[in-house]
DNA sequence: TTATATACGATTAAATTAGTCGGATATAAT
DNA sequence: ATTATATCCGACTAATTTAATCGTATATAA
């Protein structure tokens, strides 16, 4: 409960990994999920995401692999999360209306509140925080 | 990702309702668990938890039920979750140490500081402010 | 040509969460 | 006494979400 996910655990070690190699290295993604104890096949695909989404550049082959290709210190985790894996709420009635007690539930509010905390906290702190 | 469990929001609506009512009823679980749409079953389990930690008081039988015995703008969100749910962590070490990159994971210490800073939310809504 | 690496879709496995079932006890009302 | 209503409690099943695996294609350096 109120747990990230493995995914995203392993793009932020992933991210952090490569923000602190240098330039012009190409850094593979076996090299990381060794290093890390992360399955291979598994940050394969993080790492593809991230590279589609503009966060890492990639190159294929040996000597091929990952490297950072944006400002981490201008990305906040909040950002981050959603863009990986999709709207964060802590109920569903924050994210979409499809609540059987929608009509009447009386916590909505207080809850969305809530949830605007978090969010905010998250916004408070950049990729680059994290290392 | 991120979510709290349908446990908590069912009780979290429970003890709002029943922090509304009259001070000498005793309210049954099928008539809370028809007002807002919850399984019967599950619901009557919660309020038995709720019961067994002391913050309300039943009786069986005909015109049974539970009320409201404890002082709910003494008691925060964080305390209520960890009750009845248990330790809040975003990732797993923040909890236990059985992390399999525990010796060498690059985000332990910016995570647990976002943990701990939503545990910190959390704390400073108590669950009166809920109605 | 071979070895290394990314790219990507499909599938399976594991874990967590949600919900159901069955039976026991207490008690008010008839 | 009997019945109906309600809490109490453990075991079980179903559904959903998350995590991991498999297979195949493509690119490229050596």
């Amino acid at each position: 409960m109120l747990k990230l996910t493995k995914k995203v655990e392993y793009a932020l070690i992933s991210l952090v990994h490569l923000s602190g190699q240098e330039d012009d290295i190409y850094y593979p993604a076996s090299k990381i999920a060794k290093k890390y104890t992360i399955p291979n096949e598994i940050l394969a695909k993080i790492l593809q995401q991230l590279s589609s989404l503009g966060m890492i550049k990639s190159i294929k082959g040996p000597k091929g692999g990952y490297k950072i290709s944006c400002e981490i210190n201008s990305i906040n985790i909040f950002e981050f999360i959603e863009m990986i894996e999709g709207p964060i709420g802590i109920v569903d009635c924050t994210i979409s209306n499809d609540c059987n007690a929608f009509h009447c539930c009386s916590i909505k509010d207080p809850m969305t509140k809530i949830n605007n905390q978090i969010i905010e906290t998250l916004k408070g702190i950049t990729l680059d925080q994290l290392s």
